[in-house]
DNA sequence: GCCGGTTGTGAATACGTATACACACCTCTA
DNA sequence: TAGAGGTGTGTATACGTATTCACAACCGGC
């Protein structure tokens, strides 16, 4: 009932089946050299035991743990957990198992001792920093390490990205062309090319049409709702407010639209709201959220392939893909144009 | 520049130290049989190799792995990404990595198997359902098991939960009192005795005091935000729709909103509704949900320790803990009682 | 000046598996 | 019928570390 004791080994199991150990493990890994006699007869035994192979034994001979290092931040922000069940997901898929750091919660240094432990086969990073040097242990290392959704321009090392100027600049291109004017900007940061370049497309975009923002309404804020929440009150108490309000994330977007909602300013009527990322809940009646999508599929898909193909082939040419960002739009800004509700993901 | 070779072995720098492997083991495991002056030169010899030990092999030795298994269902789920990010946390605080599964993606059999790996100190299942063989298969396989937020009754396993049953009472005594006498249900199928306690806890206040849920106003359905919002499209779109609303979870909550805001029902004027779980984003104004407060941290906490605890000492009795869940009232029910904006967690 | 005890170190081993190597046996061809 | 080549199995070893055992050097007390 209990069974607690040390659990079986091969040689054990082997000595069960009255072979020795060299044959058990043979048959453990498909050998092709053992008698089809043989074969089922350890079969049996390995069955009755319920055994299986102690994975550390077996991954320091072979020198493949068959897991996977994952390194992300905020995962209560939903884009990040979307991107960790389909990382999470994808690579169960392929017999991978994952383990998960936060790198919020860590020091770079406990991090950076932790990837070379050789505990797993692959790294993947999923918020890549300029000011970050994880990437750099983790490339120095020798371990495969490819970049999701957060790249490095210039670094040598497989990513798989959202081609975020080109979908920030669609955004913004939609804004101009519905006739906006007066257009407000919440952004982040540049830590990181993803930051940067929805930023960058997006004002890109406007400055073809002829129109700059203007200082006061451009807001560099930090990630969560409650600074979404903090930009609606400046951008929209102000005189002159903008008629249409573009986030770098939709999770700025919710904030601002409940910083919106607490103000009594109307959505779209007053002040249009476009996000990024098209989570789940942008698709929720209480945002209704207009935002551009990330192909979270095809980016942790491309990834993972990547990764294992790197890790296959190490001397493998170094990849980069960049994947579209088509603009999804929903109520947040339809009013005046013709609406598609997409569920896309 | 790249030093992709082969990581150096301990081995080897017992040999650039002019001193055996086992000593250098000993300086590594803070072994006191080691003379200043040795110690200070293996130092200096690993500090200029940015040696790491590797995990694997030590942890073969030593039958430790530092690592904590965690099982997991819809990391996607606001409730369930609050308690995965608090259990990396604490995690990572005590020095202890995180494998993890979600069992979603996953047979349950590849699960067992992973089970038996012996590849983690400890498991920690969040997930436990009457069904499923998980618990059974981890507490059969010898290796610490605790049990968090979803609890399984009579089980000889440690466990830590919310008092689901007290806070779901609270619910309901606070609708009654209130005068509410047609009060609609959310419910889940009792899976787990989560879902149990949060519906039976609920129609125990109502029936002390005097009310019972009419039959048409008690819907049994699945856990996203879609069935929220189906709910809510039956629930009031009747002719004599309820006038209050419990859910067993905030996301189902956030559901029933939506579909209340879709139907034009207003809410707290038309109809009261009430959540379960306490995310940060039932206090967004979205949603201003009245909720049950989960103790998150809390349980994260006494659940580690419980852990840390039984793999210190495997024959420790079992430890059962259930924490209060205060009730947190907000916008969605609170136009005419006094009004708490918590921010509980 | 001999001896029990302490201290520091190296040699050897074990963890559980995968695999190189050796070898005995069988089969087939010349 | 002998030798070449294939087939199935066992023996031995290696992965990198922690730890046991043995032992040499030193120390203090008679």
């Amino acid at each position: 009932m209990s069974g607690s004791n040390r659990p079986p080994t091969s040689r054990d199991l082997a000595r069960l089946a009255g072979v020795s150990q060299a044959t058990v493990s043979r048959v453990l890994t498909n050998s092709p050299r053992v008698s089809p006699d043989t074969r089922a007869r350890v079969l049996q035994v390995l069955a009755d035991a319920n055994y299986t192979p102690n994975a550390l034994a077996r991954a320091m001979k072979t020198g493949r743990t068959d897991t996977i290092g994952v390194f992300m931040t905020r995962v209560t922000s939903p884009f990040h957990a979307a991107l960790l069940d389909e990382i999470g997901r994808l690579l169960n898929q392929v017999g991978l198992h994952m383990i998960l750091w936060n790198i919020e919660h860590d020091p770079e240094e406990s991090v950076s001792e932790v990837i070379q432990q050789r505990l797993v086969d692959g790294f993947i990073l999923t918020s890549a920093t300029y000011t970050s040097k994880l990437h750099t242990i983790a490339l120095a290392s020798g371990t495969p390490t490819v970049l999701l959704h957060r790249g490095i321009d210039g670094l040598d090392c497989d990513q798989v990205v959202g081609d975020n100027w080109q979908g920030a600049y669609d955004a913004g291109r939609y804004l101009v062309e519905a006739g906006h004017r007066d257009i407000g900007l919440v952004t982040l940061e540049h830590t990181g090319n993803t930051s940067r370049d929805r930023d960058l497309g997006f004002r890109a975009a406007l400055a073809d049409g002829g129109i700059s923002i203007k200082a006061r309404n451009a807001i560099t804020t930090a990630v969560g709702h409650a600074d979404g929440h903090a930009a609606a009150q400046k951008l929209l108490s102000a005189k002159k407010p903008p008629t249409a309000i573009y986030t770098v994330t939709d999770l700025l977007a919710f904030g601002l639209l409940d910083g919106a909602r607490a103000l009594g300013v109307r959505v779209p009527d007053d002040v249009w709201v476009v996000g990024f990322d098209n989570t789940d809940m942008a698709s929720w009646e209480a945002f209704d959220l207009t935002t551009v999508d990330q192909p979270v599929h095809a980016i942790v898909k491309a990834g993972i392939d990547l990764l294992r193909h790197r890790i296959a082939d190490p001397s493998a040419d170094t990849t980069i893909i960049s994947l579209p960002c088509p603009l999804v739009v929903r109520g947040s800004t339809a009013d005046t144009v013709i609406r598609r509700r997409g569920t896309t993901r």
